[in-house]
DNA sequence: GCAAGGTC
């Protein structure tokens, strides 16, 4: 009988795998691995008949890249020479004892047969874990399964179509990671060695300024905001506003044009109104109309619609969903994907729900007849489904994080799962001295999904009386106004988590780890939206508040940490919002007057690697082209920082120097 | 003392 190892790239794939091939496997125990079980079972696989199988995983990368012992050390070498400095993958420390498994595993089986995900990293990963089995049995056959999702019948027919590992995938991700590790540790050590003295600092040992691929544009975004905000001029404009009393109701009719800057214009116009004295209406339009029900939620929506609602930071959104889905209650967590297939049983889902103290009632009522198919999105990862409940859950038995992400996930479920939202609106359009105004109603008459889902708002508005086209009235009032443009607020973190995501910048599962980073290196300071009060304190390097303040007497003393702010923050949109430190300012700062049109505060490099990688799977680029243009690319990069590292010091200074005197 | 990407 053939002995088949199977590996998945997380537990959950190989215990849902394994059952579905075995109809419930003996589960091994693997000592040291509390959450990894070695699943044994036979197994008619069609190419290599009747066999005997050992099912198990790995949890994400094994190995790691690192640079040789010598240049590990910080003054081992230059920064500069991390470009060419040898690198060697070895077995992450946490990853020891996974190794091992494979590798005893492995002697025992004549096929390897990977379950890795079906993506660019899961392509890596399957490379990963062959070399690791070859080198215990050289002899073994390798080959992989393709698979989009958990379906019983789409898993057997994986089981039976055995395909052979992307090479050109796994190149593409092995290009990323020698860019990053090297391009990482060249300008970390670079800033750090060059720029920490210059920031006053608190402990022992001075605070690391890190360069990352992802870092950098993050904190670019958030700068970037801070200086429109801090740059922002007001300007003045004008409106005319007419009110009109019918059937005993006010209606104000806005102008079309909403606003003009040239108040001698709107002073001409508002004439022209005043000469023409009544108004003809020229449109009365009733019709039915919808609220969308939301989409099947992905990771990028969970943590933007978390951080605005649930008072919590992105990072601990997903802290929890991670803790949710380890304990089975909801799925997995890390999804691009915002379409149900349609093999999934979503009633029997629903109807887990219905126990529920709040929304069970609601859940009833999609079981006896409410339900409707959720709406299909554009993305489909084709390896997860869209992030939904898989058990429920006594809200008190929680954490009080877990608890309220549990409590969206599920409401946001029931949402998908029901109608949309039915009103009637109402469109009056007038003409009035030769000008448009609208007047627009709106009348909620079924809210189906919106009571299981608080999070939207569709309210009515005032009744608008009856109009008629043709009809002819003289306004109760026609008045100009003037007002003032305001100043965009500061990044919030759903802004910050839209415009990564919209850029390339990190993954849906580590945008949050990349906000939390800036905030650690103490490059922004999160605080809730909309407090003046609630502050900052604790950003040691950049003194207070960063520039939030400048000229504007913001800056406040210290309070506590950035997370102690966030779990405080805000009432019922208690929204963080970002303000870089006056390390932050200096530092994208001194990169843009270095001058370069690839500064690396801009999202552009990322992208170019992205597009690069594509280019490595589809076979019009090689991996050490790829690695070696843009190591060129970036020493350029770094030789002109080097040199003009005054540059960069003067920045920070000014800031430092600044802020000290403030 | 460096990165980003998986994952527990």
């Amino acid at each position: 009988m053939g002995r088949i190892l199977c590996v998945a790239e997380k537990p959950s794939i190989a215990k849902a795998v394994a059952n579905h091939l075995s109809g419930g496997a003996r589960a091994e125990d693997v000592r040291g691995l509390p959450w990894v079980k070695n699943y044994k079972f036979d197994y008619n696989f069609h190419r290599w008949g009747p066999s005997s199988v050992t099912f198990t995983c790995v949890a994400g990368h094994v190995k790691q890249l690192e640079f040789h012992e010598r240049y590990k050390k910080w003054m081992g070498c230059r920064p500069a020479d991390l470009f060419e400095a040898p690198v060697q993958t070895f077995i992450a420390d946490d990853k020891k004892i996974i190794a091992k498994n494979i590798e005893t595993q492995a002697r025992y089986a004549n096929v390897l047969f990977i379950w890795t995900d079906c993506d660019r990293e899961g392509e890596h990963i399957g490379a990963e874990i062959r070399e690791i089995a070859l080198k215990a049995n050289p002899n073994m056959q390798v080959c992989r399964a393709r698979f989009s999702n958990i379906e019983r019948a789409h898993i057997i027919n994986a089981a039976r179509n055995p395909v052979q590992l992307d090479e050109l995938q796994a190149n593409a991700v092995s290009a990323r990671i020698e860019l990053d590790l090297r391009l990482g540790a060249a300008f970390t050590r670079l800033q750090t060695l060059s720029l920490q003295s210059l920031i006053p600092q608190q402990g022992e040992q001075g605070k690391v300024i890190s360069y990352g691929s992802c870092q950098f544009p993050t904190l670019g975004f958030v700068v970037d905001r801070y200086l429109r905000v801090r740059n922002f001029v007001p300007e003045t404009f004008w409106y005319i506003k007419v009110l009109h009393e019918k059937e005993g109701i006010n209606v104000r009719f806005t102008w079309s044009r909403g606003h003009l800057f040239d108040r001698m214009a709107v002073t001409i116009i508002f004439e022209k109104c005043l000469i023409a004295k009544r108004a003809k209406v020229i449109k009365m339009q009733k019709k039915p109309t919808k609220k969308w029900k939301p989409l099947p939620l992905t990771t990028v929506e969970l943590q933007k619609l978390g951080s605005r609602f649930l008072r919590m930071s992105s990072q601990e959104v997903m802290t929890a969903a991670e803790a949710l889905y380890t304990k089975g209650f909801i799925s997995y967590p890390r999804t691009e994907t915002d379409q149900f297939d349609k093999g999934v049983d979503l009633k029997k889902i629903i109807e887990k729900q219905q126990q529920d103290g709040h929304w069970g009632a609601f859940a009833q009522g999609l079981m006896n007849g409410g339900f409707t198919q959720p709406r299909n999105g554009r993305n489909n990862d084709k390896a997860h489904p869209p992030i939904h409940p898989v058990n429920y859950v006594v809200s008190s038995t929680l954490a009080e994080k877990e608890q309220k992400v549990y409590e969206f996930v599920v409401r946001r479920f029931l949402a998908c799962c029901s109608e949309d939202a039915v009103g009637e609106s109402t469109d009056v359009e007038v003409d009035y001295g030769g000008e448009i105004f609208n007047a627009h109603g709106l009348i909620v008459l079924a809210r189906n999904y919106l009571d299981v889902y608080p999070y939207d708002r569709w309210e009515s508005s005032q009744n608008l009386p009856q109009y008629v086209v043709g009809e002819i009235f003289e306004p109760k009032e026609a008045t100009m106004h003037d007002g003032k443009t305001t100043a965009p607020g500061y990044l919030t973190e759903p802004e910050l988590i839209a415009l990564m995501d919209a850029n390339g910048i990190g993954t849906d599962a580590t945008m949050a780890e990349h906000i939390a980073k800036i905030k650690e290196r103490e490059y922004v300071i999160a605080r809730p939206k909309g407090r003046g009060a609630a502050i900052e304190g604790n950003n040691g390097a950049g003194g207070r508040g960063g520039r939030g303040g400048r000229g504007r007497g913001r800056a406040r003393g210290g309070r506590g940490g950035g997370a102690a702010a966030a779990q405080n923050g805000g009432g019922a949109g208690g929204v963080q919002e970002f303000i870089p430190t006056t390390l932050g300012v200096a530092l994208i700062e001194g990169y843009d007057k270095v001058g370069f049109e690839t500064s690396l505060s801009k999202p552009f490099l990322r992208k170019e690697m992205e597009v690069q990688m594509k280019a490595i799977c589809e076979g019009r680029s090689t991996r050490n082209d790829v690695v070696h243009q843009n190591l060129e690319q970036y020493r350029a990069v770094f030789n002109r920082t080097a040199q003009q590292i005054n540059v960069l010091k003067a920045a920070i200074r000014k800031y430092v120097v600044d802020a000290n005197h403030g």
